[in-house]
DNA sequence: ATCTATGATTCGTG
DNA sequence: CACGAATCATAGAT
């Protein structure tokens, strides 16, 4: 009866269809706890499971019509029976009594492993290392914001991460993830996120700025055009970088107040910068980044990381 | 098919 | 428990 009920919850029982999806993912929701943004992934959950209770409703069907026919055939051979010797209802009630039996520890079968199919879809689903989705791209918009223009600090106080996550519309523990994603590789290849670090700086620069009208005369340099005016990206970057890196406090996004009119082609800016500063933000700290020897300085020509890198695998 | 980017998990540390 | 580091496993690009 568990099954039962387990499978009307997971809407492959009852009505054909209608309320459950609407159950399937209550259902999801309530026992996954991390409920996984409702969207593509769930029509194509719903895509199987859907698949899965028409399976199991013409299964259901097959056993059932086979069950009456088996029924009436006992009962007709009961009757023919008959005429040669007495038989009494009670015998043909135990015999359907008993068939029945039969047939429905049959169907219990087929619940098990329905049940068991829906379990499996689901713990793929629920597993979002298996099925692992890129977030959008807003939200890494957002995180990237968040990111650089707190590079001095890039530790989002919980109150920030749950705003990060309610704005990306993702989890709180995916933007602990991101985050600690980012700085690890951040520091490891500091060179490559150059380019994402100059968008990022000059979008929340403007931002930033938004208020105050900007220099009248911005000759629309769009910062991929090598060299753009105020500085160029190959290297003097990476003397920027070093700086950053052995003196902590070094360039937080105030000078990038200086490039702002580097700003390249639209590049607008849906959501304004509202950051949320971590109570516990302490800017004097040597930088988080301490021990990080810019690859860059000691070989600039070299590939960047060149010793090692992360795909091991 | 291989390579890279990236989100998630695991493990060790303080 | 949060973090860094290493690693896993998949998505997306080539």
């Amino acid at each position: 009866m568990r099954l039962d009920n387990m499978l009307l919850a997971e809407g492959v029982a009852g009505p054909e269809k209608g309320g459950g999806s609407a159950a399937a993912a209550a259902a999801a929701a309530a026992s996954g706890g991390v409920s996984p943004d409702n969207s593509i992934e769930h029509s194509d959950y719903r895509n199987k499971l859907s698949q899965i209770r028409q399976i199991y409703h013409a299964e259901l069907e097959k056993y059932e019509q086979a069950c009456n026919e088996f029924t009436t055939h006992v009962m007709n051979l009961l009757r023919e029976q008959s005429r040669t010797r007495p038989i009494s209802p009670k015998e043909i009630e135990r015999m359907v009594g008993i068939i029945h039996r039969k047939f429905s520890s049959i169907q219990m079968q087929l619940k098990q492993s329905t049940c068991e199919a829906v379990m499996i879809l689901r713990s793929r689903f629920l597993d979002a290392r298996r099925k692992r989705r890129n977030f959008s791209k807003q939200a890494t918009e957002v995180l990237n914001e968040y990111f650089y223009s707190h590079l001095s600090n890039p530790y989002p106080s919980e109150e920030a991460k749950e705003e990060l996550a309610k704005k990306c519309g993702i989890t709180v523990s995916q933007v602990s993830n991101w985050f600690g994603n980012k700085r690890i590789r951040y520091k490891k290849n500091i060179g490559k996120f150059q380019e994402e670090a100059n968008i990022y700086a000059v979008k929340t620069a403007v931002s930033a700025s938004q208020g105050g009208h900007s220099g009248a005369n911005s000759p629309t340099t769009p910062t991929s055009a090598g060299s753009g005016g105020s500085f160029n990206l190959s290297g003097s970057n990476d003397m920027f970088m070093a700086m950053q890196g052995l003196n902590g406090d070094a360039y937080p996004p105030s000078q990038v107040e200086s490039l702002r009119h580097t700003m390249g082609p639209g590049y607008n800016d849906s959501l304004s910068a509202n950051q949320i500063y971590s109570p516990r933000e302490i800017r004097a700290n040597g930088g988080w980044q301490e021990a990080v020897t810019p690859s860059s300085v000691t070989s600039p020509t070299e590939g960047p990381g060149s010793v090692h890198s992360d795909t091991s695998n």
